[in-house]
RNA sequence: GCCGAAGUGGCGGAAUUGGUAGACGCGCACGACUCAAAAUCGUGUUCCGCAAGGAGUGAGGGUUCGAUUCCCUCCUUCGGCACCA
């Protein structure tokens, strides 16, 4: 029965009670039990929670709560982020200290975060801010400085012109513009603090494989970090320079008909001299600069660049001299800065070289490409034949010779590509029927294999070369004179009309269109390697011209230097000489100066405070400075989960001890949005700490499950410009934090990244499902049907199965179902108190005062999870569906188990079916206990 | 452009070793209670059709006794990356 009740003064009651007892507290590891250690993403005090947060914290504490009354001891900690740009930002506008604002905000959080009610282990939290924190974020760092993990370098950044400070590539958006402030992010050459995140680019990518993350997020992570496998190979220059590009297609490189530099390339200006158009190139050079400093959504399609005049350069693989240019698709900072470029393979390469009218040499032609699925298409492919002599083109189609096209020739004779073909044809045999023997003698080597192993020579077409398909060898197949084919010559149009498979579409368009192809496939036009399959020719070609394979990143190491004031300030201090020191351990937390006049002037205001200055003279001597610029947050939030579980400790971050009894993370709950910055950012973290022997796991979060948004009624991102904004402490007032977490939990699954629109009406159907329960103690009876108790049973199996995979919306459907059937035919008081605990998860509050209503003394939360009673779940007769010829036509009630016998037997007594049925025999019966009955008639 | 995910009533969603499509909730309609409204309770609610019946899980095709589920082709939406050699 449906009765209302006070959630405000219930959820107030309870939350004292909970804090005073100590209830979430974990203690010490109690090795009776299984750990688990459950994570959720570290707020940042931006002021308030919203409800993102609510989704984020609230509902994964149902899991929680469900694993720790199942036997488990769980660590659930929760803490705060609480250095970074945005509170220093939030503090300049207000005109105060950003500590100031971030303790008061974490305050306010505090009491938010409490009226969730949510089993936070409060005994185990760490705030980024406390100097007792941020002295082991500086010890590691000054670990990392020692092992070359962390240096100073020239680096080309990404620098925010309104925060006045540089910013990670991570953090730059894709339009260009800066994650925090919105501006349009600038290049500058800078001195930067770095960390060496690139030396794990490998077992970044690899270790993934070992997770449980779901693939969609590793395969980011993947792309992000981005390895690309290839090789350097060296050219020779004119000017006697020695130009390394990187590759990745070593196989092409005979069709490398010119080079090109970035325009920042050094060898650029080292050879002023030597470059007869300087003037054009400089200022290409110069023109490329400011492109790159406004921004770069400049259309990607337009190639441009500038001959270097008085330069050549050597293709090591042919001899042959190519041109050199610079262009700006050229990127200084990936690979070397500087390509060969091979505009039959690569599409860029083949735009730039069509605008500029450099040769294009094809060098690989496509075997495969075809859908390996479909072996009968394979079979039908045989081979791509070419005449140089008079640059015919072939595609053979062994099934079907009359498909056999033929390309090109005559070009230079002012000929048709066609009649060319014909003429040659026919010189060479002069009749309709062109026989497939030894007619000439200029073919070396021209054998079809086919993969019946059937062979074939062909000899009659002038051809060059052939190449198998097959792996037989072409010696040692026998010709048979007798096989015989005919050619039916078709001109251009109608060929293209009639191409109808893959192979000879993207055949005809590569030779034909002189499209870029860029698969890989078999060689042609490359010397001794002709005929070798691409990948093969790979390391071939790249051992052949004395290169090296090797991989590249597009990941860059990460920019941690912030010229900023609200952070960790980097532990490091210069002697007179300008050489970095670290600041010995006993002089940790190396303090934050006070006196500081935070404002950003793009001079960073530590170099403003003259404690920091006298502090450093007076520990190290006259002459020494210090360093003035504090971390990225993202280094703060890179390893705040090992101190959750040691935070009192003040010889290490964290103990060995500790880890043994907590890591890794079980579960670690968090959004998409960060799935190429702390995740990556703080694997690596935890890697180098790894490998300095400081933790025991080499990856931290053994699962990762990513959560969806949470959007306005509207269906849009909640933005106050659309005023769909919704207030988690306005909706507690109003129906209370159960009714907020349950409805959260509610909208849908929470394993998948799906964005759920608020709905007003849809939390209100919480609510009143809430005063059901509140009400249902009125249907109590001494004794309850047997329905009532089998239901409660499924609702048990229902919610076992369901809340360790996240489904909390068809957990709480089930409840609910069970509360609909109770209220109409009353239940037990065991089933009662059996259905509170399997609402404890949920309704944390709720739960807790109807239990003691029901007169216990001790908190639910304490209660074991209940378990389901097979026999109970089991069904006594079920409904299945019956099918007349695959139609739906009606149903059965029957036992789970009856027979096909019993099951016509009812079909039968069924009048509308009977009807339907007729008196004829069924044909067929198909036939699934407690599924389905399909008769075939 | 490339990579990934997803398309089911008016809405959020449920159902996959292939077996009654639309659980549960919202919304809506009608009824009860009320002077009235709200709240609450009851009934109904995929679409077309008075009905019998038919159609139906983004579109089209295929496999199957049977497809939201498996296969092929395509479309749309969302997310990520984007001159990365």
């Amino acid at each position: 029965m449906h009765k209302r009740f006070d959630s405000a003064a219930i959820e107030k009651k309870w939350q004292e009670i909970w804090a005073e007892q100590k209830l979430y507290e974990v203690g010490e590891r109690d090795t009776s039990k299984e750990k688990e250690y459950v994570l959720v993403e570290l707020p940042y005090p931006s002021g308030n929670l919203h409800i993102g947060h609510w989704h984020a914290f609230a509902v994964p504490d149902i899991y929680v709560r469900f694993l720790r009354m199942s036997g488990k001891q769980v660590i659930y900690p929760m803490g705060f982020d609480a250095f970074g740009l945005p509170a220093e930002n939030a503090a300049i506008k207000r005109n105060i200290n950003p500590r100031e604002w971030t303790e008061s905000n974490i305050e306010f959080m505090k009491g938010q975060l409490q009226s969730m009610g949510a089993s936070f282990s409060w005994d185990k939290t760490a705030s980024t801010i406390d100097p007792n924190y941020y002295k082991w974020t500086q010890w590691m760092f000054t670990k990392f400085f020692e092992n070359d993990l962390a240096y100073r370098g020239e680096a080309i950044v990404n620098w925010d012109p309104v925060d006045n400070t540089v910013i990670a590539n991570e953090q730059v958006l894709a339009d260009g513009t800066s994650e925090r402030s919105g501006a349009v992010v600038e290049k500058k050459v800078m001195p930067q603090w770095m960390l060496r995140i690139t030396k794990y680019a490998d077992r970044l990518i690899d270790d993934l494989d070992n997770l449980d993350w779901p693939e969609p997020i590793k395969e980011a992570q993947r792309r992000w970090i981005g390895r690309s496998e290839g090789a350097e190979i060296d050219f020779k220059l004119s000017t006697g320079d020695t130009v390394t590009v990187f590759t990745t297609r070593p196989d092409t490189l005979f069709g490398a008909t010119y080079m090109v530099l970035a325009p920042e390339h050094a060898l650029v200006k080292q050879n002023k001299d030597k470059i007869t158009n300087w003037d054009t190139v400089e200022s290409y050079v110069k023109e490329a600069a400011k492109k790159d400093e406004q921004d770069r959504l400049n259309d990607t399609k337009e190639k441009t660049g500038v001959k270097l005049e008085g330069i050549t350069a050597t293709n090591p693989a042919n001899n042959e001299e190519i041109p050199v240019y610079i262009a700006d698709y050229v990127l200084a900072s990936y690979g070397t800065g500087a390509i060969m470029a091979v505009p039959a393979h690569d599409e860029r390469d083949g735009a730039f070289a069509n605008k500029y009218n450099i040769k294009t040499v094809s060098v690989v032609y496509p075997v495969t490409g075809i859908p390996q699925e479909n072996p009968e298409f394979r079979e039908s492919i045989v081979a791509i034949v070419h005449n140089p002599k008079n640059d015919l083109y072939a595609t053979i189609n062994w099934k079907d010779p009359q498909k056999t096209l033929f390309v090109g020739g005559g070009i230079d004779s002012g000929e048709s590509p066609e009649q060319a073909a014909v003429r040659e044809i026919r010189e060479e045999t002069p009749c309709e029927h062109l026989e497939l023997v030894s007619k000439t003698t200029t073919i070396e080597h021209s054998y079809f294999a086919h993969s019946k192993n059937v062979a074939r020579k062909i000899s009659a077409i002038g051809l060059l070369f052939t190449l198998t398909s097959s792996e037989e060898t072409a010696q040692a197949l026998e010709v048979d004179e007798a096989d015989q084919f005919h050619f039916e010559w078709k001109d251009a149009q109608t060929i293209e009309r009639e191409l109808d498979d893959e192979l000879h579409k993207t055949v005809w368009n590569m030779l034909v269109k002189k499209e870029v192809f860029t698969s890989t496939g078999k060689l042609m036009n490359s010397g001794e390697f002709n005929g070798m399959d691409s990948e093969e020719a790979k390391e071939a070609i790249t051992k052949k011209v004395g290169g090296r394979m090797t991989s590249t990143y597009r990941m860059r190491d990460w920019s941690v230097g912030r010229q900023r004031y609200w952070g960790v300030p980097i532990p490091i201090v210069y002697d007179p000489e300008g050489k970095a020191h670290v600041v010995p351990e006993e002089h940790l937390p190396w303090l934050l100066p006070e006196d500081v006049d935070h404002k950003p002037t793009g001079e960073a205001p530590l170099a403003k405070s003259k404690e920091l200055k006298e502090r450093t003279e007076k520990i190290f001597g006259k002459g020494w400075t210090p360093e003035v610029e504090t971390m990225d947050a993202f280094v703060d939030s890179s390893w705040y989960f090992l101190r959750y579980i040691d935070n009192q400790n003040d010889s290490a971050p964290v103990s060995t001890e500790a880890q043994k009894d907590w890591m890794p993370i079980d579960l670690y709950f968090g959004g998409a949005e960060h799935t190429t910055m702390h995740l990556l950012y703080s694997r690596f973290w935890q890697k180098a700490l790894y490998d300095l022997k400081l933790v025991a796991h080499e990856e931290p979060y053994q699962r990762r499950i990513n959560r969806g948004l949470i959007l306005g009624p509207d269906g849009n991102k909640m933005s106050k410009s659309k005023g769909n904004v919704i207030d988690p402490d306005e909706q507690v007032k109003l129906v209370g934090g159960d009714s907020v977490k349950m409805y959260l939990a509610f909208m849908g699954p929470y394993g998948e990244t799906a964005n759920y629109p608020w709905d007003m009406g849809g939390i209100a159907g919480i609510r009143r499902f809430l005063e059901k329960v509140n009400g249902l103690h009125e249907h109590l009876a001494d004794t309850e049907p047997e329905s009532v108790t089998k239901q409660l049973h499924k609702t048990i199996a229902k919610l076992n199965d369901d809340i360790p995979v996240f489904k909390f919306n068809t957990a709480i459907s089930a409840m609910m179902v069970f509360v609909n059937l109770a209220e109409k035919e009353g239940l037990s008081k065991e089933s009662y108190r059996t259905f509170l605990t399997l609402l404890a998860p949920f309704a944390t509050h709720l739960s807790e005062e109807l239990w003691e209503q029901a007169g216990n003394t001790t908190s639910i939360h304490r209660e074991p999870f209940p378990e389901a009673n097979k026999e109970l779940v089991k069904d006594d007769e079920v409904t299945i569906g019956v099918q007349i010829n695959g139609k739906h036509r009606g149903e059965i009630t029957i036992a789970p188990d009856a027979s096909e016998t019993i099951a016509l037997v009812a079909a039968k007594a069924d009048a509308q079916l009977a009807e339907k049925l007729g008196a004829s025999e069924p044909k067929k019966v198909i036939y699934v206990p407690g599924r389905i009955l399909n008769i075939i008639i």
